[in-house]
DNA sequence: ATAGGGTTAG
């Protein structure tokens, strides 16, 4: 039978136990003392095979199945063993084993929050619900851990609605609660309802910790809402908080994304060296990337390997966007075969775009197609569509319709892709062409997305769409704008008429920039925060598409004309006017 | 003995 101390002793080396022969060891050392037969050494012996970095599923497994009837905890620890594994649909057959055979073993409230977790990485709603069922029947429906964990399953299994109506039905919430909300909308990129979560929690007085600052400030950083960053940041400045890395990496994400460089410099900078991780890195490299700056890029890139720091995939996103953008081809194409040259990564689909867009932005067409068709994603249409973005770039009529057919083969085609061609064929007046793809598109019934964008101004957001009639002060705004053309105009400003279709409807430029129209969104967002701030003040614009020929030379003689800063972020990269000049070159 | 919340790309 077992011996006490002997017992005491064996649990404490189980808990400094790092290596797995070390734990076989043990093993063999309990069964040749006969203590496999205390279950609370047992249990203890699972639960290290099964949730310990250094342990195994299959031991675990092995373990547990020689259990005569294994108490609640050893099922837990396997059913949690599973659920981090990259098999957790074995924690669910586990957990479904519990329900059905166990004679003595009842589900707690910790098998329902693994249980939970494995749900999460499995994408089965119907399962969620389920689970959700078997909690309220065993009366554990109204405990704060369990029901945290079911709202964010439903959030992680596509059901914000369910997540939402679980939390506002909590009895208690707590912080962690508070913060699971705010990480679920923010992650299915629904910012709007992260800073709606964020109001609440100041009107119920509930505080705020580094969770919750981390995931308002990814939202901040995804809608490019500065104000509301700012603030976070002097929250976090106050409570000592900027001192946490994840809240540092997360400001110079906001910073550079909301079109502050300075500021999310100065943050990298403010983190001490050794605190930084690869996030701090990609974030500031990537800042670099998306305005442009590619140079800088690669000085941090390299300053990263120098401070001894492993890039991963995404460092190199961030890397060759900036290549890309300021038309590094040579730099861009050494670095991508680093990749695996040097740093044992393999390029993804994202990479090879990068590479495709490197190459045809700078108008190396040939070695664009190239790209693609010997990369692995050659059957993807992504890489295909920025073949013809670049082709639309260079007005290279033979490359579009490579593009283009590839597209065909691959049954791709949207009526954005052919509107994109049949502005190359109108640029080179090849009328049958232009013909063709005007059927083709009326075809394919024509579909767009709406171009927006925002202009934000003492705290408040101005949404503006095009040829809006609808803000509230419309009338004002289009007064405005016509002085505003009328001294760009004077300035050297001269309206580039788009190629008119005239297609039934609006319709998007393969959803690149906005319809050909009379007045483009940021044109109405650039007039309002004119009438709306004092002299000097720059404006801060974000738009959902790209910008298109016409509001770029518009801006950039407003911003001569006016003497302002104006920072245009577009789906792509950012845009600095000031005095006439814009960052870009020219080059987008 | 054991639990629920965090950043970059897309």
């Amino acid at each position: 039978m077992l011996d006490g101390a002997k017992a005491k002793a064996i649990l404490k080396v189980l808990q400094g136990c790092n290596s797995f022969t070390r734990l076989r060891k043990i093993q063999a050392q309990v069964i040749v003392c006969g203590l496999h037969c205390d279950p609370s050494i047992s249990t203890q012996l699972l639960r290290f095979c099964a949730v310990s970095v250094s342990g195994s599923l299959a031991h675990a497994q092995l373990l547990f199945d020689k259990m005569p009837d294994p108490p609640t905890q050893a099922w837990n620890s396997i059913v949690r063993g599973f659920s981090q594994s990259h098999s957790p649909l074995l924690a669910l057959a586990y957990y479904n084993r519990l329900l059905s055979d166990s004679l003595l073993a009842r589900p707690d409230t910790f098998t329902f929050t693994f249980a939970l977790k494995a749900v999460e990485k499995l994408k089965a709603l119907p399962k969620c619900r389920e689970i959700h069922g078997s909690i309220i029947t065993t009366g554990y429906g109204r405990d704060t851990v369990v029901c945290t964990a079911l709202t964010r399953c439903y959030a992680k299994n596509g059901s914000l609605e369910d997540a939402r109506f679980l939390f506002d039905k909590m009895p208690e919430r707590d912080l962690v609660a508070w913060n699971a909300m705010i990480s679920c909308y923010s992650q299915a990129g629904r910012h709007e309802e992260a800073m709606e979560m964020y109001e609440r929690m100041r009107n119920e007085n509930v505080g705020l910790d580094a969770f919750s600052i981390v995931g308002l400030l990814s939202s901040c950083a995804h809608v490019g809402a500065l104000g509301l960053g700012v603030q976070l940041h002097r929250i976090a400045c106050d409570t000592g908080l900027v001192r946490n890395v994840f809240v540092g990496n997360a400001l110079i994400d906001m910073y550079a994304k909301c079109g502050s460089l300075d500021d999310a410099l100065s943050i990298f900078t403010g983190i001490r060296r050794r605190r930084r991780d690869v996030f701090t890195w990609n974030s500031m490299i990537h800042g670099f990337g998306v305005h442009g700056l590619g140079n800088d890029a690669i000085s941090f890139f390299e300053q990263m390997l120098a401070a001894g720091m492993r890039p991963n995939s995404i460092t190199f996103l961030g890397l060759l966007c900036g290549c890309s953008h300021q038309g590094l081809v040579r730099e861009g194409v050494d670095y991508f075969h680093q990749m695996s040259s040097k740093f044992n990564l393999t390029p993804g689909i994202k990479h090879y775009g990068c590479l495709v867009d490197l190459y045809g932005r700078a108008g190396n067409l040939d070695k664009a197609l190239e790209t693609i068709e010997t990369s692995p994603s050659r059957d993807d249409p992504v890489l295909w569509r920025i073949l013809l973005g670049s082709s639309k770039i260079h007005k290279n009529v033979a490359s579009g319709e490579k593009a283009l057919r590839n597209l065909m083969r691959l049954g791709a085609v949207t009526a954005g892709d052919c509107v994109l061609l049949s502005t190359i064929y109108a640029g080179a007046n090849y009328l049958s062409g232009f013909a063709k793809m005007r059927k083709l598109i009326k075809t394919l019934g024509v579909k767009t997305t709406p171009g927006w964008s925002w202009i934000e101004i003492s705290n408040q957001v101005h949404k503006f769409v095009v040829d809006d009639k609808l803000h509230p002060d419309s009338m004002q705004v289009y007064e405005k704008l016509e002085e505003v053309t009328k001294r760009a105009t004077s300035a050297g400003y001269v309206k580039e008429e788009p190629v008119i279709l005239n297609l039934p409807g609006s319709w998007s430029e393969g959803g690149c920039s906005e319809t050909p129209s009379s007045c483009h969104s940021e044109k109405l967002a650039i007039a309002y925060g004119l009438a709306r701030t004092p002299e000097g003040t720059s404006l801060r614009i974000v738009k959902n598409l790209r910008v298109c020929k016409d509001c770029h030379s518009f801006t950039k003689f407003v911003s001569k004309a006016f003497n302002r800063s104006i920072v245009v972020r577009d789906r792509v990269r950012f845009h600095h006017f000031v005095d006439g000049v814009c960052s870009c070159g020219d080059y987008w």
